[in-house]
DNA sequence: GTACGCATGTAAACGGTTACATGATTTG
DNA sequence: CAAATCATGTAACCGTTTACATGCGTAC
């Protein structure tokens, strides 16, 4: 009996649901047609450099849930598209309600946590500096869903929304701390 | 003349940030009180294993930035301590304002991107799970509120109240969409 | 036809996660 | 004093990041 993959098979990580999801949306697509959508949408939520859209389908093609074809003319890109495990995979996981907590990871945190109670000025001028980031991340997001209404699907545009007002939440708690900075 | 540290410098990452300013809290101190800190403030919205306790410090007295002290009897414990350098250079990294903008990086929000729109069962079902969990953290962390408002610095308690605004915005947005789920 | 930018990809190094391991302390 | 739990640490693997490299099209 033939063995598929070669040796055990892996934990997928988001990383490898990210690139399932947008071979399922985009398929036959090369890893740059994956490069592009990700610029324009969950590339701002969740960002990672180009080169994992390399790597990682790679790793699925070992895995038996994308298949490759390479083109024999010119540039000779290599085209993904699903197999029927990757279409299983990629169901399953969707279905499946997200069990991780989404983190904060947010650096300004990390200073205000770590910030000296005696020195409400660098408190203050911290505040300030992101409130500028937030404000100007509602005039980048407003614009891409401006951009993007017409294509994009009603949940794509609900993860637009999200994002948005978690930047003016963020927006709004920097503010105060501005205005009266603890200490 | 003799040359301090093995190298190149490298570029500090958060973690060695969080390492500084939690040596800078408590020095002298050993990995594992530095880990009973974590666990009950910043590892609520920054979380990483314990390991990462140990292996940073070992990077940060290579760059000369941290000092070790092996006790020479017992558990033969490491305790650290900032060196001037290290004094310094958390001192101008808390000062300077972030300049990476903290991401969302749900997993839920991935979820809801590649949903089927077709398929607005599991979009709200989704997000009937999503409202649990951060209905759930925002008991926790109002839990964890009340256990340190004596101890934690009002900079400190303002970290945990943006957590808990970030949890209330997302628990309203969920609620909305399950309630009135997009496809 | 040259220059510039977009498209496409690779490789090495490093941090982070996971898993394991075992010595102390407390509790019953 | 046995068992459980806390305290303390190590090692290996693997994903991610960073940096480099270079073909192809297009505009001037």
């Amino acid at each position: 009996m033939a063995v598929v993959g070669d040796g055990e098979s892996r934990a997928l990580t988001p990383t490898s649901y990210v690139v399932l999801g947008l071979v399922h949306m985009l398929q036959p697509c090369t890893s740059y047609d994956m490069k592009q959508l990700v610029n324009v949408s969950i590339g701002h939520f969740w960002p990672f450099p180009h080169s994992q859209l390399y790597a990682e389908p790679t790793r699925l093609v070992d895995d038996d849930l994308l298949v490759e074809e390479q083109e024999d003319a010119g540039r000779r890109r290599r085209l993904y598209r699903l197999t029927q495990a990757g279409e299983d995979a990629f169901r399953d996981w969707a279905r499946m309600p997200a069990q991780d907590i989404g983190e904060l990871r947010d650096e300004g945190l990390l200073k205000l946590f770590f910030s000296d109670p005696a020195d409400r000025e660098s408190i203050a001028t911290l505040a300030a500096a992101q409130v500028k980031v937030h404000e100007e991340r509602i005039e980048t997001l407003s614009a891409v869903r401006d951009d993007v209404a017409e294509d994009a699907s009603p949940a794509q545009m609900a993860t637009l929304e999200l994002g948005l007002r978690w930047d003016r939440t963020a927006a709004d708690f920097w503010a105060e701390v501005a205005d009266n900075p603890p200490g």
